[in-house]
DNA sequence: CGTAAGATTGATTTCGGTCAACTTCAGTGG
DNA sequence: CCACTGAAGTTGACCGAAATCAATCTTACG
């Protein structure tokens, strides 16, 4: 599983830089990749470096086009007020890229912090403009996934704006789900959910005592279950339904998502 | 409620796109542009079209990459949901790109409508990688304003989900006076405020009777007055203090905005 | 100058927040 | 192996900010 003349110069490539790594997992809805593209993205992934749980994500270099991946692990993005509330701004799940080029701006807005252990890898910017050039099908796919992303933040907005407690909390699930299902992470109706209620309440513009309850409503609607940081979604229509969850911004891809029931 | 749009091609005017249009003026707040980019980013601007007001603008071309730019009037990212409820995502004002990428989605999940009369502008993606590659400082500024435009994006999800309605009032007349300030539209303390308390009510989640009493609310404080489409800014640090506005993600320039107090 | 969109105001309701107590659970060390 | 600890989750009583409903009033403009 190791080749070189990859184009480049990489010598030693620790195991987390191989061809399946979640984001290459991503990118192939996005756009085709051809074997050798999956090749040049392993290779200009930088070795992984570990993140506490907790604990905040910095940057290191100084290059603002360069992209930290996650490779495994849940992060979010976020804002601290002044009055100390917390806002969410964003999740990011395994795959996703974490621009670090916030850290670039004069005052650093929105901080990004490890929800759970997190392991990363980085890609230069300078190897990234390579990818680029050299592979359209790389350009297409990173475009693509730049455009999901935005749709997602939108979404959020919608979400915060217009939804309900219990249309806000499905439509989490839901959004999660198709997530980590692009990934490869979602394991039929269940997948991960590394959340505390805490956190969701954070995400959600809410407090942590009316998620509890908003829960404990859609357990009773027996629309999901939620048991040792396992999300479990018994009625994927009837829950997309409550949500107002429409699939398709999260990949909105040529293939479709591999769990996506009726 | 949307009328059809308006035709196109009103009085095709090469003037719009001179020297000194709202992008060239929001750029120079992320990069110094010489001469010759000014002339290059002009040359690259289409003829300016006219969309009316509540029509939605719709994308013509094919080319994903291309940019539509507000060159004048103000429109918005809106979402409406299946069960009538309607979210603004984000504002869109004169020298901002409206990323017609959206149109090239599968499925158009959010729309994007001109709150007042508008005049538009297009760059061909092809014209936008010349531009990049002839000019770094173009590419920076280009780069920068993605940044800008998404730590916005940002903010309103901070806003929706943690703060109260009258901060939120506040925080939106702030950002707004910062982003028309950028590109000289602002007069001191005073700016256009284009929309209707139906329109803000829309854009921060909340009913139009509510920011009604908001307003009035901000006008006993004595921080601001809006009249004939106009608001003025009595007490900008009062404002600001009450909004936790933090003016650099707007702009976060080496320059600093003219009309900024204390 | 007539009309419709927008703005204003009051009365009432409701969703979600606040406060507070209590339970469960995972991890740690004696 | 159990006792202790702190974080996470659960539940109840009460409160308050914003929604809803409804009735004007004002303004822009054809």
């Amino acid at each position: 599983m190791n080749k070189h003349d990859a184009g480049g110069f990489v010598g030693d490539r620790p195991r987390s830089t191989d061809l399946d790594n979640p984001l290459a997992r991503k990118l192939e809805h996005f756009a085709r990749l051809a074997d050798d593209d999956r090749l040049q993205l392993a290779a200009a992934l930088s070795p992984a470096r570990t993140i506490a749980a907790r604990a905040d994500i910095r940057e290191e270099g100084d290059d603002p086009r360069s992209v930290n991946v996650i490779l495994d692990g849940w992060a979010c993005r976020y804002r601290q007020l002044p009055n100390g509330q917390r806002q969410i701004v964003s999740l990011l799940l395994p795959g996703d890229p974490c621009d670090p080029q916030v850290f670039h701006q004069r005052r650093v807005h929105h901080a990004i912090g490890a929800l759970t252990p997190v392991s990363l890898a980085q890609i230069r910017g300078s190897a990234m403009k390579e990818l680029m050039a050299h592979s359209s099908a790389l350009e297409e796919a990173f475009f693509r996934e730049r455009l999901s992303a935005t749709a997602i933040q939108y979404e959020w907005t919608v979400s915060l704006g217009r939804r309900s407690a219990i249309e806000r909390l499905a439509h989490l699930f839901c959004e999660l789900h198709a997530r980590l299902d692009a990934v490869g992470l979602a394991d039929g109706a269940s997948c991960a959910m590394l959340l505390t209620q805490t956190d969701m309440a954070n995400a959600l513009g809410q407090t942590s005592v009316h998620i509890n309850r908003t829960l404990k409503e859609l357990r009773d609607m027996e629309l999901i279950t939620l048991r040792l940081r396992r999300l479990t979604i018994h009625d994927h229509a009837g829950l997309q339904a409550l949500a107002m969850f429409e699939p398709t911004y999260v990949m909105d891809d040529e293939v479709g998502s591999s769990a996506q029931p009726r």
